[in-house]
DNA sequence: ATGGTGGGTCACCCA
């Protein structure tokens, strides 16, 4: 069971490179982020014809997640618990081959001096909790997505320099281990200890050129779905190039 | 280097 996450920034300028990447890399799920399309102009036929089924999460413009699976979903719940008053689409979770898969996009927070922050680690709290009662139900879980912090010195490439800064500041890094530490597994991490591998790097500024990236997106396994990984990698080929996301797809192969 | 590029939408906001 090899399970992808991937910020495509936009599906719809995506479309031609998901698919591509889809048939050549085949894998059972892929979760996305920042689709920024609502569900009904969502390009759905294009994946259907491969025979792909759906969960679309999408709001007008900005945002949206969605699930692509070959295997059947079921139990689709949209939107993360704790504030029925968001109206932006960051989470959307469902059932597949007995495993609960959630796609989370979470806020960037635009800088540490912006309401935005606040949101991003009152998001934090929120899934946070939404996990404890997963696990304290022992749900065989994977939470993937754009986290929009690198956990460690090993995941920024200049951690002296970075530290305090949007994604890499000292209270999103704490607010991050406050739903790790709850029993949350990072499949990367805990299959390539030393590794530095970023997930993205800025559009602006030749970051690829200079490889100063992060690592922000991964995928985070329940204790019961950590006995399971076998393998985490990712695909920096997909960053090369024109009219591509500033992340790539990373994944885990579960036995 | 408080810049830079790109998406969505159509004056800016966000990343």
């Amino acid at each position: 069971m090899k399970i992808v996450t991937w910020n495509v920034n936009s599906v719809r300028k995506r479309e031609t490179i998901i698919l591509d990447w889809l048939a050549a890399n085949d894998p059972d799920i892929l979760l996305l982020q920042e689709t920024k399309v609502v569900d009904a102009s969502f390009p759905k036929t294009s994946f259907e014809e491969k025979g792909y089924h759906l969960a679309l999460f999408g709001e007008p413009g900005r945002n949206g997640v969605a699930i692509v699976s070959k295997h059947p979903i079921e139990d689709v719940a949209s939107g993360l618990p704790g504030d029925a008053d968001d109206p932006q689409a960051r989470y959307i979770e469902a059932t597949i081959d007995g495993l609960r898969v959630a796609s989370v996009y979470v806020p960037n927070g635009t800088s540490t001096d912006s309401p935005n922050f606040a949101y991003k680690l009152a998001f934090y709290d929120r899934l946070r909790r939404h996990a404890a009662a997963h696990l304290d139900a022992e749900t065989p879980l994977v939470i993937g997505g754009d986290f929009n912090v690198a956990p460690e010195p090993i995941d920024v490439y200049d951690p002296t320099a970075l530290d305090g800064t949007i994604c890499y500041h000292p209270k999103e890094r704490e607010a991050l281990r406050s739903l790790t530490n709850q029993g949350l597994y990072d499949a990367f991490r805990a299959t390539n200890p030393t590794r530095r591998q970023f997930t993205w790097w800025d559009l602006r500024g030749g970051s690829w050129d200079r490889d100063e990236g992060l690592r922000i997106d991964y995928l985070l396994l329940s204790p019961q779905t950590t006995d399971r990984l076998q393998s985490a990698d990712s695909d920096p080929k997909t960053r090369a190039g024109k009219g591509i996301s500033d992340h790539i797809p990373s994944w885990c192969v579960l036995g």
